[in-house]
DNA sequence: GTTTAGGGTTCG
């Protein structure tokens, strides 16, 4: 909209501008620079007749002056090129607030002459500027009094004074509307029934081709004003029908609330007389209209009803040739389990991320024949009302029934689509909540009643291939039990624990999903879960104990041989190993467990290609002994080991010469742990699988060494190879991007158990003597 | 300077 007449008050302007445009100061304006989003603005001080440029360009010469600019130089000529010089002429007069946006900047070449800025500003459609007028009413009055021009008087009849045949000017109150839909014919049509104090009803059939200039009507008690609406008869009654050059202004009905016009009209006069009659209007529809209560929410759907939806569009997606889906959401919960629409993932469009954070709140609106098109045609992300959506309850008789939403064919009550401005204050409302949302809150699973869960299986297509799938392999086999029958989550939830059970679910997602934070270490006896200690930790204590002396003493003894050398570099650290002699005299490296004081993890972490097994010691007065057990007490190949700090009662290395002595020592870690007197820890994988089989949800534990993944726990953290296949695993077991339906089935044992911690006494549950299938590893 | 729709809930 080019050039739009507004209204000041108290100096204050009623319509913000467009919230990208930037002022820019008169005195600041440089060349070379881009105003494309930057306005300025002054007050009318001078302008000259409307003419047109040799081409036949209507050209428009308007002097701006910044009154609250002091300088010399405060005023700027601007050129207006084309239409909007015509559509400006018309309407500005001096003293009249000006503002320019996205203007161009040019030497102007009567600088000197005039006092005027070094430059002048160009204006023109083609340049995407835009040219906002405010009049203050009192001058307006006199200029035009002063001047005689009078501007364009309308005249607006009473509803009760409509004649056939002709072509009127009216104001009305909305009763009822039908928002812009795509009619049969070439146009968008939008049907507006008006009252005013009159009581008389004027139905108001309008058409137009373009979208934009239909009225901009979002609610019932909404105030227009029409210009040149044709009045018939039709059916014994009077009717509307758009004429050409209509022309149409809406404002909120609500008594108080800013009188701003809805319009797409370049140009219109709206001044004190106009802002006058849409306050009465207001007054008299308070009191004579019906007044609907507040709007419905997703919370407070039912399951039998006809409502309006203002909400935020999240996704969308075709479904067949006569009906498209739309996911949207409205920051509340809807309190009945909803239905999923099953989509081909590729067809649903918008943001997956969000789509997924955002999926227990949003609701599958599945919209028909007349509304496909304008559904299709909707931006993810922007704000709707969706009118009389009809809940329709699925599965009656069965006890996990959920709600439909269907926006039906045709346009009956009003029903339709209708895209709200971000402008809205309903929509400013919506933001605001949106924004306030607890996302951590509404996807807590475990907060969710069975209820509440995914609704996916609900729905008769997905009935029709429940036997299908049923005849699916499970990814995962159950390695004991198989007598047990399958229990449905549901049963699950709402039996007491400890109790053990057969299920077929499906795994929705799984923490963590970095899968290498999955490892944990275990300690058999006291229970404890601890962290893995990194790398730097052990380099730290090999440091610290460089620092012990070795002592001579302890070297060479009946059960191991000493070779002990110092480095050349300048620390002259000295360096022990003591290698473990077996009954054997011939012994391979590979089988030999060495003892190590002063290394480095680097030097460690060699030895341990070549020897079976490495111990890191230090010289105490008598004996060797182990480092801290922060560090690991044994390395064998890619693993370290560590002992329960907690648990162990280290004993003096000595005690290792019992398995020394055996003809083939194994060297096991279990064993070498028990002698040293070390509670050995275990690497475990703890995972949390959220699983659903449509009658529930349930959160069980993953805890496992290496029997589910059949991949040892304690190599997963040093082998690439290991830790791709866990991954392919997971990706198997739950596909990233894929919608539920399309998960495979795992068939599981699990067992319920109680817990009673710091917090509230509550079950958890955990899954055993469970693998994953041999064809899917 | 035509047609569309011309209010009054659901096939899915």
């Amino acid at each position: 909209m080019p050039v739009q007449l507004l209204r000041i008050i108290k100096e204050k302007s009623e319509t913000p501008l467009p919230s990208h445009l930037q002022e820019e100061d008169l005195k600041d304006l440089q060349e070379g620079f881009d105003y494309t989003n930057k306005y300025v603005q002054g007050t009318v001080s001078l302008s000259y007749p409307l003419t047109k440029l040799g081409d036949g360009t209507d050209f428009f010469k308007v002097v701006l002056q910044d009154l609250h600019n002091l300088s010399q130089i405060n005023s700027i000529n601007i050129l207006i090129y084309g239409k909007m010089a015509e559509d400006c002429a018309k309407v500005i007069h001096n003293g009249d607030t000006f503002v320019v946006a996205g203007f161009k900047l040019a030497k102007s070449p009567t600088a000197k002459e005039d006092g005027t800025h070094g430059c002048h500003l160009e204006v023109s459609e083609e340049a995407g500027s835009a040219i906002y007028i405010y009049s203050t009413p009192k001058k307006r009055a006199a200029s035009e009094t002063a001047s005689a021009s009078v501007a364009p008087k309308y005249v607006y009849t009473p509803l009760n004074h409509l004649k056939h045949g002709t072509v009127v000017n009216l104001y009305g109150v909305v009763k009822f509307f039908k928002p812009p839909y795509v009619s049969k014919g070439t146009d968008y049509c939008s049907v507006v029934t008006l009252v005013d104090p009159s009581n008389v009803k004027l139905t108001c059939t309008l058409f137009s081709g373009n979208l934009d200039s239909l009225p901009k009507i979002y609610k019932v008690g909404d105030i227009v004003r029409f210009h040149r609406i044709k009045v018939r008869e039709y059916n014994g009654q009077m009717q509307g029908i758009t004429s050409a050059g209509f022309a149409s202004l809406t404002f909120d009905g609500t008594v108080g609330a800013p009188v701003l016009p809805r319009t797409s009209s370049k140009v219109y006069t709206f001044m004190d007389e106009e802002q006058k009659t849409i306050e009465e209007l207001r007054v008299w529809a308070a009191s004579n209209l019906t007044i609907s209560g507040p709007a419905t929410k997703l919370s407070g759907v039912q399951p039998m009803m006809f409502f309006d939806l203002t909400c935020q569009l999240v996704g969308k997606a075709k479904v067949d040739g006569s009906s498209f889906l739309l996911k949207v959401w409205d920051g509340t919960k809807c309190p009945y389990p909803t239905w999923k629409v099953p989509v081909e993932t590729g067809d649903l469009e918008g943001e997956t991320v969000l789509l997924h954070h955002l999926r227990n709140l949003t609701v599958d609106i599945l919209v028909y024949d007349n509304h496909v098109q304008l559904a299709k045609s909707l931006k993810i992300g922007s704000f709707l009302r969706i009118y009389s959506i009809h809940t329709k309850q699925a599965n009656a008789d069965s006890d996990v029934s959920c709600i439909e939403f269907h926006l039906h064919g045709g346009t009956c009550y009003g029903r339709g689509i209708g895209v709200l401005p971000e402008s809205n204050p309903d929509v400013k409302e919506l933001k605001a909540f949106l924004e306030s949302v607890d996302l951590a809150e509404s996807q807590n699973m475990e907060s969710m009643s069975s209820l509440e869960l995914d609704g996916t299986f609900n729905n008769i297509t997905d009935l029709e291939s429940h036997l299908q799938r049923c005849q699916q392999l499970s990814v995962t086999v159950l390695t004991d039990h198989q007598d047990l029958n399958n229990t449905e989550l549901k049963t699950i939830l709402n039996s007491t624990a400890p109790q053990q059970y057969r299920i077929r679910a499906k795994l929705r997602t799984y923490k963590p999903q970095k899968l290498y934070q999955s490892i944990k270490l275990h300690c058999s006896k006291c229970n404890s879960l601890q962290e893995v200690p990194d790398g730097g930790d052990f380099d730290l204590i090999l440091q610290g104990s460089a620092a012990t002396a070795p002592n001579p003493e302890l070297h060479n003894t009946s059960w191991y041989d000493s070779v002990m050398w110092t480095t050349r570099d300048q620390k002259q650290r000295k360096i022990v190993i003591h290698f473990v002699k077996p009954d054997e005299m011939l012994q391979q490296p590979e089988d030999t467990l060495l003892m190590i004081e002063g290394g480095t993890l680097k030097e460690i972490w060699k030895l341990t290609k070549r020897f079976k097994c490495v111990i890191p010691v230090r010289s105490t007065e008598d004996d060797l002994e182990l480092l801290d057990l922060s560090a690991p007490f044994l390395l064998q190949g890619n693993i370290k080991y560590y002992g329960c700090k907690q648990c162990s009662t280290p004993k003096p290395i000595k005690s290792l010469s019992s398995l020394a002595t055996e003809q083939q020592p194994s060297w096991e870690p279990a064993e070498i742990a028990q002698v040293l007197g070390i509670e050995l820890l275990q690497y475990v994988f703890i995972m949390k699988f959220t699983l659903v089989d449509g009658t529930g949800a349930i959160n069980a534990y993953l805890f496992d060494y290496e029997k589910f993944f059949q991949i040892p726990a304690s190599e997963i953290l040093t082998n690439n190879f290991l830790q791709q296949k866990m991954q392919m695993t997971m990706n198997m077991l739950c596909p990233p991007g894929r919608k539920l339906d399309d998960l495979p089935w795992l068939e599981c044992f699990i067992k319920s158990y109680n817990v009673r911690d710091a917090t509230k006494p509550r079950v958890c549950y955990q899954i055993f003597d469970t693998t994953i299938a041999e064809d899917v590893v």
